[in-house]
DNA sequence: GTCTATAATCGGATAGAC
DNA sequence: GTCTATCCGATTATAGAC
């Protein structure tokens, strides 16, 4: 069975996925994990330490997502496209949840996402050797983050811009080569 | 001298952006604008009325603005990509406040974005005939959205990257021509 | 490790004076 | 059109039992 921290980490996610920061108090939290206010109390002594651990989880398991795609088949850029545009993937709901909480006083959700950022930004130019083309191909990744970040999602039409990317990438690649 | 009315929006924006939607309390706000919770109150109801009350604005400037680049020398690309990426731009200014607004219970934030969002797909589209390239072109500049939200600008090579998605628009309307 | 009870504070909203 | 005073509910956090 799951620690009750992850649980509660969970909780929190959905929480904030669906009703937003103002939604993820900690009595909230508590009974959507099924535990009491007391009991989320002894494993995050406050708001801001809540916040915190899930800061830090994110990171740990959007660094893990990120080396991934490096042995991925479909290659890093359409693997990057891909889980960005997805918003039921483990790793997008934690970075979607982490954008609803941005701009609390609690804790630094900028920093942690500038660093989950940055880390996806090296593992694409390993693979895309142009700067410009990886900074591009993250760009239009973090475009699809933002439409799943407020459920405009044109699925088919998205996906032939994804194919466009790889496209794009695998030319300059070739000619460079 | 501005309306109070402009005065109360204008300082939620500044609170949004400082410090997220649980700082837009509406003493804060109110404090901010230089008027008392009461003087508030008289001009927005509820806070639910002011949230809704900026998101009325925020559709009239950001479609004007819209508009505006229809007639801009450097072209709607251009134009739309060097809006997405500048912070301090006022219409910018709001839609990130507004994505700051996401996920509150009060009003629907999300609606306000996506209707925003596809008045620029439209106008884009007026420009870029083939579809895909005016979503990627969309979606390049919705990355640049979420980079200004969290405040990692990388802003030399930025430029370098509308760049050249304005030469890949530029390159196609050739061929089609 | 989890619970209940309670303290202390804060936020939204109303009423009525000026 | 703006202010002060006040009420009420919600929220964070503590204390202490089990």
């Amino acid at each position: 069975m799951k620690p009750t921290r992850e649980v509660l980490l969970d909780a929190l996610e959905t929480l904030l996925l669906d009703g937003g920061s103002s939604a993820a108090t900690l009595e909230a939290v508590a009974a959507a994990a099924g535990v009491s206010k007391g009991g989320l109390l002894y494993h995050f002594g406050s708001k801001e330490a809540l916040y915190q651990g899930f800061l830090d989880r994110l990171l740990v398991e959007s660094k893990a997502e990120a080396d991934g795609t490096l042995a991925a088949p479909e290659g890093v850029v359409a693997a990057y496209l891909d889980v960005s545009s997805v918003a039921e993937d483990p790793s997008t709901r934690s970075v979607l949840a982490a954008l609803r909480l941005a701009g609390v006083q609690e804790v630094d959700v900028e920093a942690a996402l500038v660093e989950s950022f940055e880390y996806w930004y090296e593992v694409i130019s390993r693979r895309v050797t142009d700067p410009v083309l990886a900074r591009l191909v993250q760009l239009v990744g973090d475009g699809l983050y933002l439409h799943a970040l407020i459920g405009t999602a044109t699925r088919e039409q998205d996906d032939e811009v994804v194919a466009r990317v790889v496209a794009l990438v695998a030319e300059h690649e070739r000619d460079a080569a």
